[in-house]
DNA sequence: CTGTTAGCGCGTTCAG
DNA sequence: CTGAACGCGCTAACAG
């Protein structure tokens, strides 16, 4: 691995300052034409590339963000850092994207590791804002940050996320109008992310909105959906008023839910009912279509660069916002059959 | 955002040199316990992160890490980003992870970006190892890099994958031996990446072992299987042979296969057999399961940093290596119908 | 065991 | 329009 060149390879090729190049380099004060040609050649022949951690060190500031995930694979969150990745390029801007597998102690680490890059501040996805010890560091150390997909109520420095509460809430009507009267959910453990709460918050308040309550709640470990096979056995063994729908609080969930259904000889749509939220192209890739609210990801994850941006000049205003969500309402969705409506 | 505490300000909070601070922050040389543990309470209390860009200044070594993907939302690259994470947190490395959307131009300014963060090292998939300008760029500032799911014919410096052409042969093989006659591909266009012109290669060559030819080769944007309503529909409409079964380059693709067969009125796998390759978990989720090929993408990124590591110690011996693949030849695939075999 | 100091590569004065 | 010199925060070498 041979020694990168550094700036004062450029000089002495060139017969020039350093500090010549580097106003080449930036475009700063006025250059001769001649010179700065000369400059560019030197750069491509020598192959050089400034260092940002000089850069960083003089200037103080890195051109770096520090972007915090729980998951890389999961569809939702790969969304939204290739959002995340497209904005930030066209801002000159380079993410260190780390994830925290859901872990409250990578969550702190992270932060940790980006604060020693001297990020210029840090788009996180956490598991509850409202007792994060990542926020608080974050806050402490003054560095702007901006939440994506979480949706808090105390003061944060920006957010950008969607109504998780109305849009369940929308799927809980929609489910009532179309005839649905046993309604369950599967949830991941809503104690575990303020999201997971909000839907089951949003979807029990949609119900009630229809004088209906919840016949079933299935709470599984949402990475691996551990259990579900087991409950959903269980909820139709029992004789008498098994749920016509299912809402699941992600699409990975409603896949695997209607994967058990089809497995006890149970149809979907035509016995059983099925939504998720997100929207991840999985849900596309099949017939049929797998009903559920699709979110803008890659928009969240831009969303959160631009309002980095904003809350760094310290322009005054909005803190965050929602962004719009879509019912997808086909598919996997359909009235209850005849003689249950 | 107020300005991060230096080494300067634990020294002089502690009432000790900046020396005695840095070997406390690295353990180096002895320091009395009591010394010790004073700076470690000034580190907590002000919140004090080691610069990373003065220590990459100083050691010339950055233990960054740089990624280049071709995309983070396909789960192949996600699983493999996000066996990368964890390998090089273990290993106390922070890796930057670009997005190179296939787009060479992408590529090459990714490399030029991470060459200016001076990374210890560069992961990357390319489109084609066989012709590309980032690896030439990286093989000329010496910096070592491993290649993902590309295995390169020529000398390269380091590469990790799985034999796309073996697999893809197999997956000939077994259809052929299952009674299958009229066969055909669903290929990305194969000759952006050297992984589809692998698996085309190492599928029309498993074909010939049994002596039967590809009776249908179907091209589509790989992205978004744009154009592939359209072939599947052709293919069936004519009159005559149509396959009994397809092999897709991908999961994705043969997703979508599926679901245009399905409208089409034609049963997977009872009229028509589809295998994958890359064993994504959608493909998981449904019933019947998808057949397909399953890679091991986070081992894959995983042995790519610890393969970094060797080259960069100047290890001598293998440059790489090839990692094992699993048939999954169930659910989607089945014995051709009666009377065509 | 601890302190002093040079210098990593760069951008930014201030002179010329 | 260009050059010389300083210092960003840190580690390593040397001194004590």
């Amino acid at each position: 691995m041979n020694k990168p060149a550094t700036i004062k390879d450029i000089a002495s090729y060139c017969g020039l300052s350093v500090a010549t190049v580097s106003r080449v380099m930036n475009d700063k004060g006025p250059i001769k034409a001649d010179t700065a040609e000369r400059v560019r050649q030197a750069v491509d022949a020598l192959g050089y590339a400034p260092s940002m951690a000089a850069r960083a060190l003089k200037t103080a500031s890195s051109s770096v963000i520090g972007v915090i995930l729980p998951s890389l694979t999961n569809p939702v969150f790969a969304e939204t850092a290739s959002g995340i990745q497209q904005r930030a390029r066209e801002q000159g801007l380079t993410p260190i994207i780390l994830s925290s597998d859901y872990d409250l102690s990578l969550e702190r680490s992270a932060v940790a590791t980006l604060l020693g890059y001297q990020v210029e501040g840090v788009l996180l996805t956490v598991n509850d804002a409202a007792s994060s010890d990542a926020l608080a560091r974050l806050d402490k150390e003054g560095v702007p940050y901006c939440l994506m997909h979480n949706v808090p109520r105390q003061q944060v420095c920006g957010y950008i996320g969607v109504d998780n509460y109305r849009a369940a809430a929308e799927v809980a009507v929609y489910l009532a109008d179309l005839g649905h009267r046993c309604i369950g959910m599967v949830s991941g453990d809503f104690q575990r992310t303020d999201r997971a709460r909000d839907r089951h918050a949003g979807f029990l308040a949609g119900l009630r909105y229809r004088n209906l309550e919840l016949a079933q709640l299935v709470q599984v470990d949402p990475v691996n959906a551990v259990g579900l096979t087991g409950e959903i056995h269980r909820v139709y063994e029992q004789a008498g008023s098994a749920p016509t729908a299912w809402f699941c609080s992600n699409d990975l969930l409603a896949l695997a839910t209607i994967a058990k259904l089809q497995l006890l000889g149970i149809r979907v749509p035509e016995d059983v009912s099925i939504v998720g939220f997100d929207g991840i192209q999985a849900g596309t890739l099949r017939q049929p279509n797998l009903a559920s609210i699709r979110t803008p990801n890659a928009e969240i994850g831009a969303a959160a660069v631009d309002q980095l941006l904003t809350n760094k000049r310290g322009i005054p205003g909005q803190t965050g916002r929602t962004l719009g969500h879509q019912l997808l309402m086909d598919g996997t969705v359909a009235p209850p059959p005849d003689h249950l409506s």
